[in-house]
RNA sequence: UCCUCUUUAGCUCAGUUGGUUAGAGCACCUGACUGUUAAUCAGGGGGUCCUAGGUUCAAGUCCUAGAAGGGGAGCCA
């Protein structure tokens, strides 16, 4: 069967005009005539449809009628040049078989815009939309891209435990994995659940971050990177939060913070200028969905530049790097810290930076990518190599427009003495962590890493709104339909 | 979890101060016309007005509680 087939974007690339074809895929819209019948059939391969031209004296009407948005259809045929003007090239068809048919009354995708939040519900049919279909290369494209710039660096890719034992990694709340009956739990005398007798002999969870395992492996490997799944059991209901989504991990020997700031910039610009390269047609049209969006807004709410244009001034710009001292000057002599437009006034250092003041910093006054560093040690976390100030880690969070933080990033901590006093004044289970401090015993080395989450770079590149929409199969609280 | 908005036909939405038989566009069915481009034109079918209570002579409309969804916030990637 395969090998004879055409997919789509070869019938529509090539010089296969004048030669017999078969093109298998689904229906869109079937507009018909008297004496012909057109339709625009997809199958994935392109955003673009081929027309296929059913001649009524040719195709009988028995199966021209079964032919409806949403059918399966094999089509045999000449690709001729089109007499329309909407398409260079379509197949004159010499049989259709259909291959599944979809009954009209009751498929609910038709050839017109649909909602998001009804697609949503649709989840096991959006794929069959011009928009899903377009995040849907862009998201094949963008996971290809992450694995052949770490790979042309000479990272390794490590495969980091989905199934944890350790709730030290401080990065939220986590789901419980056992294989006990929660009905019946064997219990300890003092009433708590024993779980030495579960499936791990403890208490295990699914994984918020392949990072400390990644460190182990950077100081054996030199420069490796995880990309897996991510689970966080936070009530959080927001358009840039999933229960469940894809993170990209490095982690690299005898990098600083400022060598792990490069990379990210060099990493960030290499995806984007894969989609630019690799995904025209998809970016053209979710550039022009989004305009069409943008009509039935006022002016002010409109974007300041369109999808494609935005992706190239990332590209052509270098990223801004500035310390959170700096940021918080910043904020505290802004218009609206000192107009009181905050909801949280900036008062002090050693604030945390709200999202209204990271889009403040981003979108207001620098305009551009921000790479913020040197945060005060008590609102980051454990790991982070902390300054010869006493105050300050080496963090850096980059901050991307209308998505906020979209990389969160550290030099880690290689001093044994001064990881293990960070760890006792934060309360870290050190003897839980024995295999972690053992790396700064043995053969340690100044080393950086960070996170970034896949879904929000596809946020950004696709220049969808919301999270649930650039991932197939969304989990997010009270919602793991599909 | 908090704030806020929404829920009316398969979809997107209108529905006035509470008042007769709840509307439109698209989709669907029938017919006409046509190498069409979300085809066009005419006609037709299609409703648990989110759910449960309540107020009233009368509730899609007002009140209470709940559910689902959107937007914002927190947590973060």
């Amino acid at each position: 069967m395969q090998k004879e087939l055409t997919k789509i974007i070869v019938l529509l690339s090539s010089s296969k005009v004048g030669e017999k074809i078969t093109v298998n895929g689904w229906v869109r819209t079937k507009r018909e005539s008297k004496n012909v019948a057109f339709i625009a059939l997809n199958d994935g391969s392109t955003i673009k449809n081929i027309q296929i031209v059913a001649d009524k004296e040719i195709i009988s009407e028995d199966i021209l009628v079964k032919i409806n948005t949403g059918a399966a259809i094999s089509v045999k045929g000449e690709l001729v040049e089109s007499k329309g003007t909407e398409q260079s090239v379509e197949v004159i068809a010499e049989t259709i078989i259909v291959l599944g048919e979809a009954n009209p009354d009751e498929y609910p995708l038709q050839p017109k815009r649909h909602s998001l939040e009804f697609l949503r519900e649709k989840a096991h049919l959006r794929f069959r939309t011009n928009t899903f279909g377009a995040i849907t290369r862009i998201r094949h494209a963008m996971i290809f891209a992450v694995h052949k710039f770490f790979n042309d660096k000479g990272f390794y890719n490590i495969h980091t435990p989905i199934i944890t034992g350790s709730d030290a990694e401080g990065a939220g709340e986590m789901f419980h994995i056992s294989v006990f009956n929660p009905e019946n739990m064997p219990l300890n005398e003092d009433g708590s659940v024993n779980y030495a007798e579960d499936f791990f002999g403890k208490e295990t969870n699914l994984t918020v971050s392949g990072q400390l395992e990644g460190e182990l492996a950077a100081l054996a490997m030199s420069n490796v990177y995880t990309f897996g799944p991510t689970f966080r059991a936070e009530n959080s209901n927001t358009s840039r939060h999933l229960a469940e989504f894809w993170m990209i991990e490095p982690e690299m020997a005898f990098y600083d913070i400022n060598d792990n700031m490069d990379l990210a910039e060099e990493m960030l610009k290499y995806l984007v200028k894969y989609a630019l390269d690799n995904c025209a047609d998809d970016l053209q049209f979710l550039e022009k969905r989004l305009i069409d969006e943008e009509k039935s807004k006022p002016q002010n709410q409109r974007s300041e530049m369109a999808l494609i244009e935005k992706l190239n001034f990332v590209l052509e710009n270098d990223f801004v790097r500035t310390t959170y001292t700096e940021a918080i000057k910043i904020l505290k002599n802004s218009k609206p810290n000192k107009k009181k437009k905050f909801n949280f006034i900036i008062e002090e250092w050693g604030a945390d930076l709200q999202s209204e003041h990271e889009r403040y910093l981003v979108e207001k006054h620098f305009k551009k990518p921000v790479i913020l560093t040197d945060y005060p040690k008590d609102i980051k976390a454990f790991y982070m190599k902390q300054n010869d100030d006493g105050k300050t880690v080496r963090a850096m969070d980059i901050l991307f427009p209308g998505i906020g933080e979209i990389i969160g990033g550290s030099q880690r901590e290689e001093r044994y003495d001064y990881l293990l006093k960070r760890m006792r004044e934060m309360n870290i289970p050190e003897k839980e962590m024995w295999w972690y401090l053992e790396t700064r015993k043995f053969g340690t080395v100044v080393h950086s890493g960070y996170g970034l989450g896949f879904e929000r770079m596809m946020l950004f590149v696709t220049g969808m709104g919301n999270i649930r929409d650039v991932i197939p199969f969304p989990r997010t609280p009270k919602n793991a339909e599909f």
